[in-house]
RNA sequence: GAGGGUGUAGCUCAGCUGGUAGAGCGGGGGACUGUGGAUCCCCAUGUCGCGGGUUCGAGUCCCGUCACCCUCCCCA
C-alpha cells in the first residue's frame, strides 16, 4: 500500500525562493539586531501551559483556543508556545540575569505555534523574531525599540505604518476602564454581540472592534491618554519627543489596546497596509518580570512576524558567485581537481554532473543563475589552465585554476 | 470556532447537457560533445486530492473527508 503524507494543517516547508526570501527577511533584522547590541538567546518551544496562561490572559484568544497543550508523562500541562516574551522573561528570571547588571537587550528568533485557521500570512507554525529590553524604564528605551522596528521595514523597503498609544498603568488603567465600561453600556445597543460579552470581560478590545457600528459606536468614547496619570502622561509624550528626535514617523493611535493581558503604557504595531495586519507589534509590560518571580523591573519588547514580513519584500535578483566547472571530453580527474582547487581558495564551486554538450552545459549554469562557468576540455588540461567565463558579462579567459 | 470558494501533469489552467484526459510553461533528449539567455523537432508527464454513493459508464452529479484560498473572530 503506497500512502502520501501531507504537513498537517497550518504547518509547511519552507524551501527555495521562499526560503530565500525567509533568509534575507532574517539576516537583514539580524543584522540591525547586531548593529543596536541586542544578544541572542535560544529559549524551549516547550513550556508549562500556565506560563500563558497567567502572562498572556486566561480570557484571551490565543490561551483559550489557540494553544497547543498536551501532558508529559507525569500529566503536567505542557503548551508549545504561541508566543516568545512569556518565555523570554521566564529565562530572565530562572537565569537571574537581573543580578548581572542594572538591563538587559536580548533577541529570540524560532517558531512560534498557535492553532487557527490558516490565512494568507497566517500558519499554525510560524516565526518571529523577538527583542526584549529588561530593567529600563525610562521612555528613550520605548523610542529605540520602535526605532528597531522602523529601521527593519526601511531596510527591506516594506511600506508600513507605525502606530503607537498608552494604555497606562495599575493608577491610572482602573478609572479609565471604569469610565470606558460606563460609555460603553451606555451605547451598547450599537455594540456587536462579541462586545457585548467584551465589554464585561475585557473592555478596552472592544476599542479595537473591525465591526462598522462598533467602531461609530466607539468614536466618542473616553479615550485611554485622557486618563493617563502623571508619570504615563510623561512617558508617552516623552516617547512621542524622542520619536521625533529620532525622525521615526509615527501616528497616535488611541484605540490600538493590543490583545494581550500583559501590557503597560507604550503599545505599538507596525501595520502594513498591503496586509491589511501587522507585521511587527509590541509595548511595554512592567509587571510580568514580579509577577514571575523576578525582582520589580520594567520592560518592554516587540514580535517580529516573519512569514508576514517575507510576503512584502523582493530579494534582490543576482547571480550567485558559484564556479559551475564543465567537464568536457576526457578530463574528469582534472576538473575533479580543479575544482577542489576552487574550494581551497575559498569559494563555491560545482563539478556539473549533467550530460550533454557544452552548449546544454551553459545553457543549464545559466538556468540555475550561476555567475562563472569554469570550461575544463582536453585543451585546457594538456595546458593546465581552464577557460573561466563570466556569465553575466560573456567575458572568457584562460586561467590556471589557482589564480581563480 | 462560523461562513464562502477551490482542488485535473512539477507549475498555471482548459475539459460543454456524464462516454474513459488536454494546452502553455517547466523538465528530458536531439538538430548541435567547444560557447548560455534563441529557434525547430521528439519524449514523458497523471491512482483527475482522498473515500464512498448514483449510473451500463463519473474528472463531470451527490455525500463525506483532507488540504489550500478568502471573509469573520483573533493575531505576527
Amino acid at each position: 500500500m503506497r500512502e502520501e503524507f501531507q504537513a498537517p494543517r497550518g504547518f509547511h516547508d519552507i524551501l527555495g525562493e521562499d526560503l530565500r526570501k525567509f533568509r534575507y527577511v532574517t539576516s537583514t533584522i539580524r543584522d540591525i539586531l547586531r548593529r543596536h547590541n541586542f544578544e541572542e538567546i535560544i529559549l524551549p518551544v516547550v513550556e508549562y501551559a500556565d506560563l500563558f496562561e497567567r502572562s498572556i490572559g486566561e480570557t484571551t484568544d490565543i490561551v483559550q483556543k489557540e494553544m497547543f497543550v498536551f501532558e508529559d508523562r507525569k500529566g503536567r500541562r505542557l503548551a508549545l508556545r504561541p508566543e516568545g516574551t512569556a518565555g523570554a522573561v521566564r529565562a530572565y528570571v530562572q537565569n537571574r540575569l537581573f543580578a548581572q547588571r542594572t538591563y538587559h537587550k536580548v533577541f529570540y528568533e524560532g517558531p512560534m505555534f498557535r492553532h487557527e485557521r490558516p490565512q494568507a500570512g497566517r500558519y499554525r507554525q510560524f516565526h518571529q523574531i523577538g527583542v526584549e529590553v529588561f530593567g529600563v524604564a525610562e521612555p528613550h528605551a520605548d523610542a529605540e525599540v520602535i526605532k528597531v522596528a522602523h529601521e527593519i521595514v526601511e531596510t527591506l523597503k516594506i511600506k508600513a505604518d507605525i502606530e503607537i498609544n498608552s494604555i497606562g498603568c495599575k493608577v491610572c488603567r482602573p478609572a479609565y476602564r471604569e469610565a470606558l465600561v460606563g460609555y460603553l453600556n451606555s451605547v451598547s445597543e450599537k455594540l456587536c454581540s462579541v462586545c457585548l460579552d467584551r465589554k464585561d470581560r475585557n473592555p478596552l478590545r472592544v476599542l479595537d472592534c473591525k465591526v462598522e457600528t462598533c467602531k461609530e459606536a466607539v468614536k466618542e468614547a473616553p479615550r485611554v491618554t485622557d486618563y493617563l496619570c502623571e508619570e504615563c502622561r510623561d512617558h508617552y509624550s516623552k516617547l512621542s519627543e524622542y520619536l521625533k528626535a529620532l525622525g521615526v514617523p509615527y501616528v497616535e493611535n488611541p484605540h490600538l489596546v493590543r490583545g494581550l493581558d500583559y501590557y503597560t503604557r507604550t503599545v505599538f504595531e507596525v501595520v502594513s497596509p498591503d496586509l491589511g495586519s501587522a507585521i511587527i507589534a509590541g509595548g511595554r509590560y512592567d509587571y510580568l518580570v514580579e509577577e514571575f518571580g523576578g525582582p520589580p523591573t520594567p520592560a518592554l519588547g516587540f514580535a517580529a512576524g516573519i512569514e508576514r514580513i517575507a510576503l512584502l519584500v523582493d530579494t534582490p535578483k543576482e547571480r550567485e558567485p558559484v564556479y559551475f566547472v564543465i567537464p568536457f571530453g576526457d578530463v574528469i580527474p582534472y576538473a575533479l581537481k580543479v575544482t577542489d582547487t576552487i574550494r581551497e581558495k575559498g569559494k563555491v564551486a560545482e563539478l556539473s554532473y549533467r550530460k550533454g554538450n557544452l552548449r546544454k552545459q551553459l545553457d543549464f549554469a545559466n538556468k540555475m543563475g550561476y555567475r562563472y562557468a569554469v570550461i575544463v576540455g582536453e585543451d585546457e588540461m594538456r595546458e593546465g589552465v581552464v577557460s573561466l567565463k563570466d556569465m553575466e558579462t560573456g567575458e572568457q579567459v584562460r586561467v590556471r585554476p589557482e589564480d581563480i
